[in-house]
DNA sequence: CAGTATCCCCCCTGATACTG
DNA sequence: CAGTATCAGGGGGGATACTG
């Protein structure tokens, strides 16, 4: 997929991170292959994406190493998607997301989706973020260590000036 | 701004946080914001980002109540972009993507910034999912319970089919 | 400094039709 | 079903100039 500006060699990995993930799609797709989906159809019928736009973030998503095709397990002749490691070490991002859309993306008592425990089937906990020593961290209690002076983008990397 | 598809009206609060600030800049702009950048010439001078779209994703994230609007804390005549409540609890899908982005968007030794607990100065732990009782959770002990079978999409919502 | 205004291009997106 | 091919459009995105 050809961006405007590439994100994929700035020091900060919330920008590598995003450079990778960080489109319209691709984290949708994510979060329905964590519910299950696995084939083409399923993808396109649950997101409602046009077909080609699905194919190319599908072979971007297969490309980065986070799904992976494989045959398919009812036996037909196509392929399944599913996560890789790489691509179920997303959860949490998706997590995070979903706990901040229940929080400040709905009304009161307006119904959403819920992740559950599913040995419990009761609705999981909070995401926390601990110090090496057990404390409980926020955001005032971090602060990023920069290691160069880099600018966050690679300036002019995509396309020359006119 | 604009979309050609909504999600803000779907069930899965995923989808709505995606709508709300899954775009290319605005988590960046949040990171920023973050790590301390409250001026429109700060944010404008480490992102690359045109003034035109910046104006544009503060606008937005303003009127999402993601950031907010406050006197210039050195007494010029302009304002400091400021995260609200909402804004600083996306403090955890931004450390969610930054460990993602450290694991898996980094050569081995390729150095990158680090978030770091203040009071120690040593690096964050890992991000956590824990269920009711304490267990830690992976992604494959939990499952969505889906409240309806609504779309993940509101179809044809954005766009009248032509 | 902090934007606004303008121009323009390219790519993303979506729709439709087609193939094995 | 699982894509590929093709086309049209619209808007995101960047550069530059301008303003208070």
């Amino acid at each position: 997929m050809v961006k405007r500006v590439s994100l994929a060699t700035v020091s900060c990995p919330v920008g590598r991170a995003l450079d990778a993930i960080g489109d319209w799609w691709s984290l949708l797709i994510v979060r329905d292959a964590f519910d299950g989906l696995r084939r083409f159809s399923e993808f396109q019928k649950n997101l409602g994406i046009a077909k080609g736009i699905l194919t190319t973030r599908l072979r971007n998503l297969v490309d980065l190493g986070v799904l992976e095709m494989v045959p398919a397990s009812d036996g037909s002749a196509y392929q399944d998607y599913v996560l890789t490691k790489k691509g179920r070490e997303l959860f949490l991002v998706v997590v995070s997301l979903r706990q901040w859309g229940e929080d400040y993306c709905f009304k009161r008592d307006e119904p959403h989706s819920a992740l559950v425990d599913t040995t419990s089937g009761r609705p999981v906990g909070r995401l926390e973020l601990r110090a090496r020593d057990g404390r409980a961290l926020t955001s005032s209690d971090t602060t990023v260590r920069k290691l160069d002076p880099q600018r966050t983008r690679n300036a002019k990397a995509a396309r020359p000036s006119r």
